[in-house]
DNA sequence: CATTGTTAATTGTTATTAACAATCAAGCGC
DNA sequence: GCGCTTGATTGTTAATAACAATTAACAATG
């Protein structure tokens, strides 16, 4: 390999969102090495160049470092870089986020879910790429099936109403957005199977397979 | 720095459109070094870390080296690695894409653009970053002001018409699309300034300051 | 100097779509 | 059965978009 100049750190790090209590939350960990040893920040690690494939192996690397399992949907959000990001020196960061329901997390994982609107201060420069995170998540949930991403393999039509709603942060009309839904056919209703409760049984949806391609033409 | 395994190579690639002959067409380069040396290939280079602030940093300083000039618009687009897109080894590639209005060439320059639907083979994985490039013009193109930057600084209502519906690829209807524009604010027109011709004079737009940054909220 | 051609800009009409409000359906507890 | 709660649907109105046609403004031409 000819080029002599200094190679910066290329790492990466990532944006986990859950919904818990009706709240969009992240998942942090605490560090367990310097710089900002123990402190709360986004999981991330540095890429393996022997043993990543490439960027995205890494993140899938670290997502189930924290969580135990491949995240349901894992995109790449952005790549921050500079020499002031990183106490370490100039260094590149392979951002990704991820879609967790959070039926699949167990309590010592939930434990460290802090709500969007309520999180502790973040080291290097992880509030900027939470930032962008949540702006993406945001822009994308208008035209895509992306939060369903936050919920169970099944759920209802008002279960999925209501994460519509509170990833865009904007009320949206119950009988449109029904419409849109089964229009796009972004879901397909599970033959036959219900949620039941207290009331009226509520017909059971899974996401259509091939959302994910469907979705992948964006952006 | 502690990390003591190997760190990859650290480039930026650059996707930069313009539009010739109502065509959307790509301006590449000579590669004047090996590997692939002589092929026709997206302008790029290493990010220095001594130098540039930020990969951003970077491409801007690949695309002055291109064109003379910085891009009107520039976005960082995705960041593609492996072991298997470059001869020398593991790497990184930042890639970016700009916009940049036909006009401010010369000839020397657009003697090196390309029509996207008539590209030559590119090394690298090159194609992957023009296909990726190109998707995300189109999906942002529909929402956006973009197409604008493929035009000079003032512009007639049809001219942006034109570039729309190119970039898009479908038919826009007239009324509409002047209707939606003017609504969105994304362009003034320019008092008492019109585009003589063998006809009706045109009214002259410009693109209004604070497209932007209302742009940005976008992705 | 009217006629014609060509592009610019506007208007109106129709069809789609979304927003809003109300209603009907289905279970449970009492 | 009756009320309560949540699920699901329907209908009506308002807003938008698609389509078609018309008017406006000039230059070139004979």
């Amino acid at each position: 390999m000819d080029p002599s100049f200094p190679r910066p750190l290329v790492m990466v790090d990532t944006a986990l969102f859950t919904i818990l209590d009706e709240r969009l939350c992240l998942l942090l960990t605490q560090r367990k090495e310097p710089p900002f040893e123990r402190k709360l920040a986004l999981p991330g690690g540095f890429v393996h160049v022997d043993e990543d494939a490439d960027t995205e192996a890494a993140a899938r690397r670290v997502v189930c470092g924290k969580i135990g399992f491949d995240a349901p949907y894992l995109e790449q959000l952005f790549t921050f870089s500079g020499a002031t990001r990183d106490p370490r020196g100039w260094s590149v960061s392979v951002a990704y986020y991820a879609l967790i329901p959070a039926s699949l997390l167990d309590r010592s994982q939930t434990a460290e879910a802090f709500p969007v609107e309520a999180l502790p201060a973040l080291p290097f420069d992880h509030d900027r790429i939470v930032a962008k995170a949540i702006e993406r998540l945001r822009g994308k949930a208008t035209y895509s099936s992306l939060p369903a991403f936050l919920l169970p393999a099944t759920f209802t039509m008002n279960e999925l109403h209501r994460i519509y709603e509170q990833t865009i942060g904007v009320r949206l009309d119950k009988a449109s957005f029904r419409h849109k839904i089964l229009e796009q056919g972004i879901i397909d209703p599970v033959p036959s199977q219900f949620r039941i409760g207290a009331h009226r049984p509520a017909q059971l949806y899974r996401l259509a397979n091939r959302v994910l391609t469907a979705f992948e033409r964006k952006i």
